[in-house]
DNA sequence: GCGACAG
DNA sequence: ATCTTGTCGC
């Protein structure tokens, strides 16, 4: 796939006015019902190394097909700001998609969709870009607040509610006995199909296979950089 | 002023 | 993101 060129701001201010732009691009709605081939995204990163991001392509029934990585040095990164994330590694994952044999039709991205102070994590930033339905996947909470207590059994879902009251996501136990994920529909996709389709993908552990590989494969390449 | 704060 | 040993539990 041939991405358009990612601008990169002069500063995080520079930042904000964009995120605000693109975050009313983003669109709420679609489901990912018949969706089989996906792109996991997952990023590793050491400092005074380069920012290592992989690009997972996933057959819903056939399983691993492809990893496609992607190195950018520190210099060349904008800096890790809270609710910016997406302006230092979306970059290394455009190029890591550009190195797949296939364009995905959706995206499963390690970082919050539209659970966001201004309504645009990585995932929903990826998703406008690129004009592809997204879900985000985050390990931890960076906007937004839990509507009840988490039950303790796998596959159980609260919702994720902005001071305001409106839902963003859900907090969710993929397994018993680990700690929560927070999903959120990135864009492309309504709130409760990003989590019927986050529901759907085998989940072993903690993280879903498909970001779990990810995962995996970046901490490998990172390693094998020294 | 005091926390909170994806990766 | 990474830095890190032991330890609890299946």
């Amino acid at each position: 796939m041939r991405p358009p060129p990612f601008p990169k701001p002069a500063h995080p201010e520079e930042a904000l006015v964009l995120q605000r732009a693109l975050a009313g691009k983003v669109r709420l709605v679609g489901s990912l019902e018949g969706v089989r081939r996906i792109a996991a995204l997952d990023a590793s990163h050491k400092q005074g190394r380069p920012l290592v991001a992989v690009a997972l392509l996933y057959d819903l029934e056939k399983g691993p097909l492809h990893v496609a990585t992607a190195f950018l040095p520190e210099e060349a990164l904008f800096p890790y700001v809270p609710g910016l994330l997406s302006f230092r590694e979306a970059p290394a994952y455009l190029e890591a998609l550009a190195a797949l044999p296939e364009a995905p039709e959706a995206l499963l991205v390690d970082g919050q969709g539209v659970a966001h102070p201004r309504g645009l994590g990585i995932a929903s930033h990826l998703g406008v870009h690129l004009d592809l339905p997204s879900v985000g996947v985050a390990k931890r909470l960076l906007y937004g607040r839990p509507e009840a207590p988490l039950p303790e059994e796998k596959g159980a879902a609260v919702r994720l509610l902005a001071p305001d009251g409106r839902p963003l996501g859900y907090v969710y136990r993929s397994r018993t006995g680990v700690k929560p994920l927070y999903v959120s529909p990135g864009h492309r996709v309504g709130l409760e199909e990003a989590l019927r389709f986050v529901r759907r993908l085998p989940t072993r552990f903690r993280l879903p296979e498909p970001l779990r590989l990810a995962h995996l494969e970046a901490g490998r390449a990172l390693k094998a950089l020294d």
